[in-house]
DNA sequence: CTCGCCTGTTTAGGATCATGGACGAATGGC
DNA sequence: GCCATTCGTCCATGATCCTAAACAGGCGAG
């Protein structure tokens, strides 16, 4: 076996912030074969993966597709953002080190202590954005941060995530996302 | 088991046009092994079935991710093709049925007895085209056929293709392809 | 400290997969 | 007809997977 199943199993395991207890009661296995299965230590049968990863949910296709070497960068930082304009026309692109970008635009407002929902979302494509005003808290799989002015983020839409404003002032966010969504 | 691990296996062998001792014999396993995998009565385990997969060769992201149930017609005869213009524009579609292409236009010429070379190729993406004059030999996977003036292809550039001029005049195709080769 | 609860790992045994070989059917040559 | 070859399927046995349960370590509460 060249490809690591269990490596990306435990990657895609803790990027949803699950133990192997909690995957193997949604996924309906053992938390034994959880382990093993990271370990290595056996190539699960292909209806026992799907099991397994039926309790993400992700399907076999994105299991075998993500790229889970180039751990992909979440949150971007003033400096993270990378300058394409001109002296007379600034420019600077977020995610700019990924490539197959399609995106469309948005522009969000957060009244504080509001969230985009009780839960986290999750859907198809990807989405990213920068923080114009105010500060935002962000949930990105097992990962929160709060995100301030001029900082960015960019993740795949099929990790659950969750918009809150933790702040007292409205928060305004320029964002994008594809496939459009809306 | 929700997916047809079964069915996409004999899909993709016979596209190959291999017999399943064939691929047995490629791949390290025996044939007794790709008999119950096609039949589902058995869920081979992630090694066993990349081990088969490796005697095609084809990738796992690439065996759960091809579309296998629109059984993708190959070759289009005239009648095949669909009108899509109006009564003084005729316009005839090829592939119609297949959602989401994207294609770029060609023109090729092939002087009697040339091909596209000794081996055929193999490369991402996805081509078809029209045949304007002359007889070309067109191989696919396991299938050969020639087509002459009105007739069509299309299929995906992944799986082995040659075309070859067998007639004594020169054959023009007009075929487009996508994401760009050239 | 102990207790309770969580984490991931390990082990024995039953369930399933994978093998090597046998089988019947279909095909082509002689 | 008859043999040789190839096809896909089926069967018994050994190999591997998967489960249930026990195990060791970490961490906070009391």
């Amino acid at each position: 076996m060249s490809i690591d199943v269990g490596a990306r199993l435990r990657s895609v395991r803790l990027i949803y912030g699950l133990s192997q207890r909690e995957l193997a009661r949604r996924a309906g296995v053992t938390n034994g074969l959880i382990s093993l299965i990271e370990q290595n230590r056996v190539s699960p049968s292909v209806g026992s993966l799907k099991k397994v990863l039926d309790g993400v949910p992700m399907s076999l296709a994105e299991f075998f597709t993500i790229d889970v070497d180039t751990a992909p960068q979440v949150f971007y930082g003033d400096d993270d953002l990378v300058e394409i304009g001109t002296a007379d026309v600034s420019l600077r692109l977020v995610a700019a080190q990924r490539s197959a970008r399609q995106l469309t635009i948005l522009r969000e407002r957060y009244a504080p202590g509001s969230a985009t929902g009780d839960d986290a979302l999750s859907h198809r494509g990807e989405e990213g954005g920068v923080v114009v005003r105010g500060r935002i808290e962000l949930t990105v799989g097992g990962s929160v941060r709060v995100l301030g002015p001029g900082e960015a983020y960019y993740f795949s839409s099929a990790i659950p995530h969750r918009f809150r404003n933790v702040g007292r002032e409205p928060c305004e966010i320029i964002s994008a996302s594809a496939p459009p969504t809306f």
